[in-house]
DNA sequence: TATTGTTATACTCTATAACTATA
DNA sequence: TATAGTTATAGAGTATAACAATA
């Protein structure tokens, strides 16, 4: 027993933190928050928050995707993304269009200018990857981006 | 401009998010996401949250520690961790001794019920990351942790 | 004067229940 | 009866300002 005594009144220098650092969920949550970071201060200018930048970026390439379809892909539940859309609308990102076949539903589509800043938007989140990826080898970020991808698709 | 008119009732049948799979920050997000989802199921017979088993496991592999000290580790802001101390302590996983030289500071440490918990608990977390791990091989989860950290640390 | 731990508080994010219009 | 979109609302997570005690 004596050996496995603690004595509580010894100071703690250098923080040890390699067992949770072994773990993929400790990981990849601050991997992730690091780069949602940097992500913020670089889409201030476009006043994109990441939520806002992935609904425009899926509006932009695929014109007429209904809300549904929005909250499945994303993992959004649809009273959170009420909210989103229309703030996107009223900042004239987006039109809603009554659905072709389905009285419903509404299809979504970036408008003119939603277009132009999906496009600035999209190169700087380009340069954000390379900055993120500068740690990285091109090699290393695709065996990255594939690695998560099996996790949770 | 004809050639770039839009069809606005054009219904979308698959949703392709290729251009976000792209992109490490929606991916680690993602998978992030995925991975706290099955801690949490897993962790909920310990009654311990994510941040709760972090700040655990801190406290466990450096007894003595100080909030700040845990704070910055974990990338918790002070205010916020005053709840998650007090709640551990209330449930008799934690106590709270003198530091040997700061009479502001206070040393975490452990109690007896508190170690057997994340015994239990690190064994369990082990499990999950075979689980997670099941997807990958050995080797893949060695790598994937090792990007992870370069992006973050 | 700076730091530790704390309170109060506000803001954002996420989650659930329930409604309407249409299928 | 089920689904799309919506409202209201509750809860969790995250943020800043300010204070007492100690360095």
């Amino acid at each position: 027993m004596r050996s496995s005594v603690k004595s509580p009144s010894v100071a703690v220098e250098q923080v040890d933190t390699t067992y949770l650092e072994s773990l993929i969920g400790y990981n990849a949550r601050r991997a992730a928050l690091s780069v949602i970071g940097k992500f913020l201060e670089k889409m201030a200018v476009y006043d994109l928050k990441p939520v806002e930048f992935s609904v425009m970026s899926v509006i932009t390439h695929n014109p007429g995707v209904t809300s549904r379809q929005l909250c499945a892909s994303l993992n959004i539940l649809p009273p959170n993304l009420v909210g989103i859309v229309q703030a996107l609308d009223a900042r004239g990102l987006i039109e809603r269009l009554p659905h072709p076949h389905d009285g419903r539903a509404v299809g979504l589509h970036t408008t003119q200018q939603g277009n132009e800043l999906m496009l600035k938007a999209e190169v700087t989140a380009a340069e954000l990857e390379m900055n993120v990826g500068a740690k990285l080898t091109p090699n290393q970020v695709q065996t990255l981006v594939t690695l998560l991808q099996k996790i949770y698709l």
